[in-house]
DNA sequence: TCCCTGCTTTTTGTCCGAGGATAGCCTGAC
DNA sequence: GTCAGGCTATCCTCGGACAAAAAGCAGGGA
């Protein structure tokens, strides 16, 4: 959570002072904190930050770093700053939701219920399409990428770090495939989203039936140029992880801890 | 093109050095020159940038300035800066080509035409659903949005700005009644998209067919709740106006005039 | 010969303090 | 009551300085 570099503390409270991300540069980590706790719903949309001296000097920072933090939560429109107003949270709908930072965030910050439903919906709408169109244009290196990270799904129990990270790649290599630059953006979105259901499903012990049947469905209408039944069984897919992410938060909370202040963490 | 505030132009070459948008502020015209520049080729992935000190003293702006520009670039994905290497432009597949302000930029230095029909194929992916999950979700405010849009296209001759805007508003009224917060940030791109396709059928001449039909088409559907109905009429209206754009574009040049040296541009 | 360690150097990262530009607000005149 | 002008809080831009990171090189040891 707290990617400061800082070595002392004086407080004592904060914990894991120095996390394996550290490679973070100081904007960056304040752009983070700030970020996760604007999606957080600690600074609420319309309210207006403290202005950047005494901003930047609660967060023992200079009013620089401060400053490259904002210009970044600002070109993901979840800020906006004027001279004589401040530096006000705009309205959730101008964020960019799908971008890759955003959506991480808001997992960090645990998701509410119905945002993780509506990424879904994004999920059923765009997935099954786009295998349709890789089903079509895919090439040998397509295919042999999708094969590799199938076969490592399955090497793996299915609850390992490295079975994850193939079913991410499994995910990119079916977006990439479909040779749709815009599409392939969301691929890091979705691969979020798997992420953290994931993560969710294995906290409470809830292993779906049979995830890797599906993906090999799609794999082999790929493989066989069939565009319509990849459709079809990307769509079984994506509702089937959405139905086993669903039963998994009704038995633990959707919501992970709630975010700490940011100048607490921060100093 | 040109934003800077600088009143004076030694050159003499820089046209409209004082538009209506001017509003920017430094950092921000900076991260938009350098932006088109990049998505318009100048510099390619892979190139590393001047150091800041050469750089920044090169656009005649501090080293402040330039910085936050690059931080605007780099929370884009655009670019990547770390000591010692520099700041390197990164692989098109890791932009966030779905940002509004990528979009913008692509458009303003010329998309290319492979580059415009994927954004084609993303709004025939996206806007049917939107509009049969609108058909389900509306509500009488929703509708009223939308009527007030049509009418207010139907109103002008279909080529004036403001008939321009209604047909945002169109879009953006029915993507909000998806009621999907992640759709709807898509809306601004789409509005992008159809901004820029407008104004090329508009330069060439080309008006289609009947555009507003399909749109009626749609709010019917969508008044009516009828799903399908919505849908199949969406799909419709986005093919419609495709090939209505690749017909203005075969009668002009998709690319725009070549983008001018940033360092030219600013000083 | 190869690898490992430590130094050098380039580049970005962070800090500070000062002055300029902007825009909301208030005051006063008409 | 309305408009013009000044007032002032806030962000914006600047310049200069030093810190930290990391790539590359050189030297020493196995």
């Amino acid at each position: 959570m707290n990617a400061r570099r800082r070595t002392v503390d004086p407080t004592g409270l904060d914990l894991a002072p120095v996390g394996p991300n550290d490679r973070r540069r100081l904007h960056g980590s304040i752009a983070h904190d700030l970020a996760v706790a604007i999606v957080g719903g600690q600074y609420k949309p319309g309210d207006v930050l403290p202005n950047e001296d005494v901003f930047s000097q609660k967060l023992a920072v200079s009013r620089t770093a401060y400053r490259e933090a904002v210009r970044i939560l600002a070109a993901k429109g979840m800020v906006e700053s004027r001279p004589k107003t401040g530096t006000r949270i705009t309205e959730r709908a101008r964020w960019n939701l799908i971008d890759p930072d955003v959506l991480a965030w808001h997992f960090e910050a645990g998701p509410s219920v119905t945002f993780l439903d509506s990424l879904f919906e994004l999920r059923r709408i765009v997935e099954p399409q786009a295998a349709a169109l890789a089903a079509e244009r895919r090439t040998e290196a397509d295919l042999q990428a999708m094969l590799v990270a199938l076969e490592r799904m399955s090497a793996d129990n299915l609850s390992t770090a490295t079975s994850l990270a193939a079913d991410l790649e499994f995910h990119h290599a079916l977006l990439a495939a479909a040779r749709n630059e815009p599409l392939t953006v969301l691929s890091s979105g979705i691969g979020a989203t798997i992420r953290w259901t994931t993560m969710v499903k294995q906290r409470v012990g809830a292993m779906p039936s049979d995830p890797l049947g599906d993906h090999r469905e799609v794999y082999e209408a790929v493989a066989a140029r069939n565009g319509p039944r990849a459709r079809a069984a990307m769509l079984s897919l994506v509702e089937q992880a959405q139905a086993a992410t669903h039963q998994a938060i009704r038995k633990g909370p959707a919501r992970t801890d709630p975010v700490k202040n940011v100048e607490e963490t921060r100093r």
